[in-house]
DNA sequence: CGGCTGATTGAAATGCATCAAACAAAGTGG
DNA sequence: CCACTTTGTTTGATGCATTTCAATCAGCCG
C-alpha cells in the first residue's frame, strides 16, 4: 500500500534541507548507505538505553521522542516531522540513547548509519557546520522550556504548546491542527496531569480559544491563545 | 592584585580540555587571537539581546547563565566553570544572544572571536567534533532537566540540584559545597520561589541531610540526598 | 458482546506561591 | 565610626492551582 504512494528504494535524501550542503557525490553515497522503512503508527523506533547504529531522517509521519521519569511517566522532549532527524544527540556523543522514539503517525523514515555521519562531518566542515547549526537549535528550544516549564503555569504552557504545534505541523483549511494527539500525550508535553489537561481544553473551548471535536484542535481564536499564552520570548 | 596572581597576557588555552583536539600552530594563533580579561564578581559579561562578537573560555572563576522569564525573573541555565566555554550557542546561530551571563565569583575569561571559531571548525574536523560533543552533552542536561522540572517536587528537585552542584563544584575537606549562592539563585535554579528553597533548606537540615552557615552548605549524609533527589537517570 | 483504552467530571487533598512583616548582614556616606 | 540604606534571610498565615483518587462514560476492536 504504501508502496504504491513512495517506494522505499526510490526514496532520496536529496531535497532535504538538512542535506543541502553535500556535494552531489556525497549524497550519491548517502543515497545509497542510507535504509528506509515505513512504520506503523505506535512501533518504536528506538528505546531508552539501546545503542544506536545511527540517526534517523523522517520522510513522512509524526515521531515522538520522549523520557521516561518518576514511576514511568513519560516527558515528551519534541515531535518530529518531515525533514527533522532524531537520535543524532546520543549517537554523536557515543551513548546510549536517553530518549526513546515512537512513531504517532504513520512514518518512512531513513536511518543513516554512523559511520556516514562521522565521515560528512569529517569530510565537509559546512555540513559539520550545519549539524551544529540543528544542534544549538535544539538547545536554544530545551532552554527556552526549561525557563517556561519552571515558570509559568500550566495553563500558559498549554497554550504555548498549542501554538508550537501549529507552527510545526500548520492548520488544515478550517484551522484545525493537524497532528492527533491523546490527552496524555498532551499533558507529556505539557508536563502536568491528563485531567488537567481535559480541564484547561474545556475552559479554552469555553472561553471561545479553540473547538474540539475527539482529538481535533482547531484555533478559532489565536489572538486570544497568544495572550494566554503570556509569550516573553520570541516563539509563536 | 589579581595579575600578581596571573598575569593576563601569560594566559595560555593551550591545557584546557576543549582545544587539545588542536595543532600546536592552531593553538599559537588561538592564543594570539584570543583576548583575555578579569572581571569582578557581579559583572554581566553579555546580555540578552545583545549581538556577540565571540564565546568565551573560562580560566578562572565562576559564571551563571540565565534566561529572563515572566516579570524579569530569571531562570538559571548552567554554572560554568573554570575549563567551560559560553555563548557559543548563540554565536554559532549567528543569533543575539538569549541568555544572559554573570560573574558570580571573581573571573577571568578568554574571549575568542567567532572568525577564529569558524575558523577552526573548517579546518579542523576533530575540533568540530569536540564541539559538536560539547553542545550535544548541553543539550542531554537540558532533556534530563526539563523531565525533572516537569515531574519531580521542589524538594526532589532541590536535593538533586546539590548533588549536582556536588559534583560540578567539588566540596571542600569538610564536605561543603565550594560554590556560595543566595538563597534566590538557588531557588532560580530549582524553579521554585525563594522563601520555598529556606524552608526545604532547613528541613533537609533538621533532617540531617545537611549543615547551613549562612550561605555555606554542608553536606553530611549524601546517601540520604541522593534518596530525597529520586535519581532516576544517570545524574548523581 | 465483553474488554480495553481514552475521555470526562467531581470531590478532596496538598504542595507551593504569595503576601506581609521582621530581622540580619553588609555596604555607603557623612 | 555610627546612622542609614539596601540586600538577603527567615517565619507565619493564607489562598489557590494543580494533583490525586474515584467513578462513569464513550468509542473501538476482535
Amino acid at each position: 500500500m504504501k508502496n504504491l504512494i513512495e517506494p522505499l528504494d526510490d526514496i532520496t535524501l536529496s531535497g532535504f534541507r538538512f542535506f543541502k550542503s553535500l556535494s552531489d557525490e556525497e549524497l550519491k553515497s548517502l543515497n545509497y548507505e542510507k535504509t528506509c522503512s515505513s512504520l506503523k503508527k505506535g512501533s518504536i523506533i528506538y528505546k531508552e538505553g539501546s545503542r544506536l547504529t545511527g540517526f534517523y531522517c523522517i520522510v513522512r509521519g509524526i515521531v515522538k521522542v520522549y523520557k521516561t521519569g518518576i514511576d514511568g511517566k513519560e516527558q515528551i522532549i519534541r515531535f518530529a516531522r518531515k525533514g527533522d532527524i532524531i537520535a543524532y544527540r546520543s549517537l554523536l556523543s557515543q551513548e546510549s540513547a536517553c530518549t526513546t522514539s515512537k512513531i504517532i503517525e504513520d512514518a518512512i523514515l531513513c536511518h543513516v548509519p554512523y559511520k556516514t555521519l562521522l565521515n560528512l562531518i569529517e569530510k565537509n566542515s559546512s555540513f559539520a557546520l550545519a549539524m551544529l547549526r540543528i544542534v544549538c537549535a535544539e538547545l536554544k528550544e530545551a532552554n527556552e522550556y526549561i525557563t517556561d516549564i519552571a515558570q509559568k503555569t500550566v495553563r500558559e504552557r498549554l497554550a504555548e504548546i498549542l501554538l508550537l504545534l501549529k507552527d510545526s505541523f500548520d492548520l488544515d483549511a478550517d484551522q484545525t491542527l493537524q497532528i492527533s494527539l491523546t490527552r496524555e500525550e498532551l499533558a507529556n508535553t505539557v508536563g502536568t496531569a491528563t485531567e488537567s489537561i481535559i480541564r484547561l481544553l474545556s475552559e479554552f473551548k469555553q472561553d471561545k480559544l479553540i473547538d474540539l471535536q475527539g482529538r481535533k484542535i482547531k484555533i478559532i481564536n489565536l489572538a486570544g491563545l497568544i495572550k494566554v499564552a503570556n509569550l516573553t520570548n520570541n516563539r509563536s
